[in-house]
DNA sequence: AATTTTTATCGTAATATTGCAATATTAAAC
DNA sequence: GTTTAATATTGCAATATTACGATAAAAATT
């Protein structure tokens, strides 16, 4: 005991869960913003950015690249790690989805 | 070592981590999904509703309301939890936020 | 090609999560 | 108040995650 029974559910369900997981660290969530805010994607001053050890930031980005949010390409002299903006819609559509849901329900009860 | 080192990361960082870690199981999406579905709010159904033993489904539900996307009461005759909007809403502004970000964003290197 | 710089992997310890049987608690129904 | 039904808690085993030092691999610079 102890796995995550994945099999058991719809696709959907895991696909938003396995995106959802790897934002469910800080460390994920500071990775993201960097990127964001770097226009030039070298990577590796995101170690200097993080209050981690290096090991530990690649180990972050690895998952973060294996649930499909980031992209990562060696560019002629500089490794680039991207962040995948179909992650992120797969994402936003599921909550608008939610919040629409949310809007057309008759009982409103808590 | 291996615990999270949250105190090292933004408010912010930490709350969009703490909302996307409760979502990171599918258990926990399809519970969501379930609460949207139902009108009634009538719990307990969701035991039959997964293939989940009843205090695994009882931890997952602790979990949500922890995390803040479900809130619970105890209506007259029976528990009543239901999903939180404004925990979706934190959700969606921040990839909303996340989408514009990239949009803006010069070199588009991946 | 040797050196330096950058990034990834391995090994391992500490901690957290997942899942359930057994049990306790709670609240309604009798 | 006792029984019944619904939900929560406890305890525990299996597995996963987090973090980092040591080390390896890859790439650029000299």
């Amino acid at each position: 005991m102890g796995a995550t029974k994945t099999d058991h559910f719809t696709d959907k369900q895991n696909a938003i869960a396995t995106l959802a997981k790897a934002l469910g660290h800080p460390a994920r969530v500071a990775i993201i913003d960097y990127l964001l805010k770097v226009d030039t994607c070298i990577c590796g001053d995101i170690v200097n950015e993080l209050p981690l050890a290096q090991p530990t930031v690649s180990q972050h980005l690895k998952e973060l690249k294996n649930a499909g949010l980031i992209k990562g390409e060696i560019e002629s002299n500089a490794v680039c790690y991207c962040v995948d903006e179909k992650a992120i819609q797969k994402l936003q559509a599921y909550f608008d989805n939610v919040l629409l849901k949310l809007k057309n329900k008759k009982r409103d009860c808590c």
